[in-house]
DNA sequence: TATGAATGAGTTTTCATTCAT
DNA sequence: AATGAATGAAAACTCATTCAT
């Protein structure tokens, strides 16, 4: 029974409209703000309103709560991605090069609360969220570790813990570090990237 | 089953009368299979249903759903919890028994759907749970990680990883394992523990 | 992206609870009402408001809204139904008691607004309804034709016009007649009538 | 095909400059396939895009929807118009006029799904659409009738039926016949029509 | 003239939670 | 003690309509 907006359903707004462009940042900036405070499931209707447009704008700009999430991590996702293939060049060894780009990756994930919730494909409406996250850094994430499992040599891990595998566990173990501050997500994630290297 | 007795509940009782725990247990019984079925946010309607007795039922004998989890939970977590010190005496080495006892809770983890994601304290109501977790089973991976890093001598963190971040991260990283046959959590953890005790 | 409740949206009700029964009764009489003023597509809240309770009391007594129309009109329908045989002994002759049986449908229709509408199954969710009026008043209508027409002798229209027909049609015949004093659904009718039984 | 002109409106403009309707055009047959394809409740939205126009522009045109709706079929309601007095005078009996021309209405409205639906004036904003159809077949529906029935001597029913009952007759008499295979309103129209006879 | 961004009311549906019986 | 009816806040999503540009 979904709807059908019959006759009796039309009424004139109350006040005007029409305010022009520039909503599509204004709705950028309001949903980061929204999703740090209340996370990536925060209602469409708080958005818009610190955004101080109405819901049926952000439908048109982000006709799905994902679009609008990987909209707004965009930016920083790139970032990161691109901070990868630099990192091998410019760092000492590999494996300062994917300590230093998984300690990146960390940074962003504590500072934007519920990014990281939002990152496993269970919740509903993240999956292209996190279909954007792992497309776009695993591979990043895959040739990082190689480099470096190839320079320290044989590890004792037979069949080797893949990059799919180091960005989702480094993702989880981001989860709610934000809120906790006897959890130390940077520490945890350097001992895993301490272990994927273990002689 | 909703007839089932409490185990130990037989011969003559110790105490006045003693025989209330009935829709109790049917209550846990029934919380648990939902607790699989749907997660641990399954509607308390389905529980109730599923118990065969009304909502305010389970109300009455679970004011929050915290404290359902973990009646729900509390034998597993106990028999966990007490395995850490027998694991410490029969394993060959500390680390051994380590290893072992996190496999063993990522065992219990993994298997409940949901457990994990409702270990971290955010969402509302799992307060109690997270409480009651941290405080059986913190001091338990304290123990079994000191006893560890001790045999395996100095390791290159200084402020070494303590318990409660062990105890989380290895939670965190069990986060959608069920739903994931791409993501091995335990391989995660193994190498966390290796992270850990290297020297 | 359905929803889910999560524990930010628990927040104690401004007023108590817990009318008890009753509601049922004065859910049907609201519903009835609200059709004839509105049309069985009213909105739900209207109804719940018409009657006193909130919208979860709807829901949960009629989850979908064919259920609560097919109650509101059930013991219309019935005794509609049940006129069919008696009519058929009582008139003095077959076609006299379709057309009595007949007239009392299209009174039936027009004196409940929107009904003849709702039930042409191309509404959202009146499909149950129309499943149910064609199921039941079918047979009735097709059988008092068939004594009609036997009683008449051959008529001019080949592969004859069936009970579904009929039913139908009549049932389209009546559509709006309540809001448009210059139509006569009832004189269309039994224009309609004759037309199937000219020799 | 968008640019398509104006049939007539070709050799040098009677009027001032005379070349408006381009738009105009495209959005007539933009909406004429949109009502098909979805009926004549579709959104403006879908038959400004189908138009390549915006809606404001659908607006300016058609400030109502009936307006736009009277627009579309206009050409086909004045052929049917226009028929009727033909058809008198070519058929062999004024009743042979009333069924051919009656037929022509039916496979018009039957064609164009939700038509028949639109036809009667409850939805809001459907009058303009309601009183041009009435406006311009009620008088020759009323007049091919009483050809006929004077063709036929006197009939049975008093205060015979009028053009107007006829016209809405047959058209709620197709409502839903597009999507009901088992629903023949062709036939229980020629039927209401011999009914109409019936000396 | 045309555009289409913006608006926001309106509707459905789900559940946690209370409380009269 | 148990029950389950009742409540109503919430959230998603759709579209008709306006109006600044």
């Amino acid at each position: 029974m979904p709807d059908t907006q019959d006759g009796k359903a039309t009424a004139a707004p109350s006040r005007p409209v029409g305010r022009p462009r520039r909503s599509q940042q204004a709705l950028l900036d309001a949903a980061a703000e929204v999703f740090v405070e209340s996370g990536v499931d925060a209602p469409v209707r708080e958005i818009a309103t610190k955004a101080g447009v109405g819901v049926g704008t952000v439908y048109r700009h982000f006709p799905t709560r994902s679009e609008l999430v990987v909209a707004v991590y965009r930016h920083q996702v790139e970032a990161c991605a691109e901070a990868g293939p630099r990192l091998l060049v410019e760092s000492a060894t590999p494996e300062d090069a994917l300590r230093t780009w998984v300690a990146l990756f960390v940074d962003f994930l504590v500072t934007k609360h519920g990014l990281a919730d939002a990152l496993h494909g269970d919740a509903a409406g993240s999956d292209a969220l996190h279909a954007y996250f792992v497309g776009r850094l695993v591979p990043v994430s895959s040739s990082l570790l190689a480099a470096a499992r190839a320079d320290v040599g044989p590890t004792n891990d037979e069949p080797a813990l893949d990059g799919y595998n180091l960005l989702k566990g480094v993702g989880n173990l981001c989860i709610g570090a934000a809120s906790d501050s006897g959890y130390d997500a940077d520490r945890l994630v350097q001992a895993l990237i301490s272990g994927a290297l273990t002689p």
